[in-house]
DNA sequence: AATCAATATTGATATATTTAAATATATGGA
DNA sequence: TCCATATATTTAAATATATCAATATTGATT
């Protein structure tokens, strides 16, 4: 787990904005879907290549994964990661 | 508390490795003397004014916090801030 | 006051990041 | 197959960041 990569992901306005507009990743129980691309673009009033940009990142240090449904791309929190990485800090403060 | 500027602060390797090195601010009862910053330098084998700029980001951070002692400014961690990154991060995964 | 040691700031350069515009790549439905 | 829709990639420009070298500042000591 590369935490300076996840804090790097973290550290910027938009995609800040965009974990806290995501949901958690579905169990295989309670199915319900996320957000996909387009909206978090209209929501975040962004560009499509930008927003679609910033989600690689996230996806790239692991604090987001992704679902296909038809054409559309589903976006979640990988709550875990971000806990992980929780606790990385915590243990940093004692 | 500006996480987003935490996070940005975290998300360089050099920083985090400042962070490692930092005891926690000490208490007024348990005194002991952190790290300075030349001792940082050598620990790190890098030059000074790096050094010292990347302190700088952490103490703007609210990170770390320093002490003046005659020539010396030690270093050292915020826990409290750190601690409350990490339960961010850690409500955010759910 | 003059000097020394520790730290900070400035200026310059190389590199990385953010963003937008244009283009490309799927994938589902007519 | 052709078209429309959703998402990704590429390219280019503006901005930010990291680093080094040189210089400035601060405070203690002689």
């Amino acid at each position: 787990m590369d935490f300076e990569k996840i804090f790097k992901a973290l550290g910027d306005p938009l995609r800040l904005k965009i974990l806290e507009l995501l949901p958690s990743a579905p169990s295989l129980r309670s199915f319900r879907h996320g957000c996909n691309v387009n909206q978090l673009v209209e929501k975040l009033k962004g560009t499509q290549p930008n927003i679609s940009h910033h989600l690689k990142i996230l996806r790239e240090a692991g604090i987001v994964c992704q679902e296909k449904v038809k054409n559309n791309i589903y976006y979640y929190k990988n709550n875990e990661a971000l806990r992980q990485a929780g606790k990385f800090l915590e243990k940093l403060g004692d």
